[in-house]
DNA sequence: GTGAAGGGTCAACACACGTAGAGTGACGTG
DNA sequence: CACGTCACTCTACGTGTGTTGACCCTTCAC
């Protein structure tokens, strides 16, 4: 039984990524007031005061473990005609994932109660991807269709998979995506005056 | 000055009204947990004991605060056609009454962290109104749109007036729902197989 | 007036939390 | 082999919290 040896850097990052693992699972699923150092501490094996140590205070941990990857990529360089379904892809496929699930519904948990989430979702995740969805629509009010646009998107996110409204939650992808598309589309089309 | 004299029963209730109010301000700015007794009974100018006095616990007083009142009467009677408006008048107009906007916004904004909130979230204001949106709706999957009719209501509400994301926050109600009542209309029409 | 009752206050308890600082043992380097 | 470094742990502090029980002081009934 020879254990094998592992160097100290590797530890070290190791037992970073296992603290920050544990604490993206933790406030997705308990919110941020309702975890404790000390649970995601237990929750990783290890002393509380290594967390510390590694983030510096839950604050900073928060901000590191909740996070919405995603690349506008998608979004910006689709046409107008497939922005809706580009959308949708890009939000429901966010939640396969289990790693950028938790980060995302970390965030989005939170982004009511806690005022550097609710800034994080506002400003970085939202704002910005209202801006791009607004260049990619014709007509008037492209901006404050965009914002409907994205409150759509949130709206579904939260529904189906913080509150877990039936049947929504237990829907397959691909019927919330045929169903909403033509939603979104409704805003994608210029407006009647 | 000659102070008027108050009965008993009527001074009861009057800080027992007083607690509610400065809870309902509270629960609807800070959320559950960041809020305290202490900051209530300041707010309601009381001691914090007599919140406990009246509500016997944290937990009840946020189940007196927070709640949704409304009618499904303006959704059950509406046809199809008046769905969309019906309901979205129905969701606007409650952010009109300080009182109301309150409670709903102390329900709204907790409703991802605090269980009992998620709760009543989700099985007496989504679910509820779920189902009757879905009787009223024709063609297949009716439950799902349905969901998904609900999930865009609150996605508005919640950028609206929680997140506060512009310029949607900023919009005026009318113009909300001349853009949104289409988008909720690709809902209620059956959808292409 | 006098006693009872009840709304309201005061001080305090018990607990859980974020956080800090000293200490420990293994790993890497000379 | 010896020493310093680094990841890691133990213990404990201070604070803020929900909650409680004993205590006033006004109001009502007789």
């Amino acid at each position: 039984m020879t254990t094998h040896i592992v160097p100290r850097e590797e530890r070290r990052r190791r037992s970073e990524a296992a603290i920050l693992n544990a604490a993206r699972e933790q406030f997705a699923e308990a919110g941020f007031e309702r975890t404790t150092i000390r649970s995601v501490a237990a929750r990783a094996g290890v002393d509380p005061a290594l967390v510390m140590q590694h983030y510096g205070s839950k604050e900073k941990l928060f901000g590191a473990a909740a996070r919405w990857t995603s690349d506008h990529q998608r979004i910006l360089t689709a046409t107008s005609d497939k922005l809706a379904a580009a959308a949708l892809e890009d939000l429901l496929s966010k939640f396969e994932d289990a790693q950028d699930r938790d980060a995302a519904v970390a965030l989005l948990r939170n982004c009511l109660t806690h005022p550097s989430a609710t800034a994080v979702m506002r400003d970085e995740v939202m704002c910005e991807r209202a801006a791009a969805v607004a260049q990619a629509l014709e007509g008037p009010e492209a901006e404050l269709r965009a914002s409907l646009f994205g409150a759509c998107m949130i709206g579904l996110g939260m529904a189906r998979y913080l509150i877990e409204l039936e049947p929504l939650a237990s829907a397959s992808r691909e019927d919330v995506q045929r169903l909403m598309e033509p939603v979104l589309q409704a805003l994608v089309r210029p407006p009647p005056t």
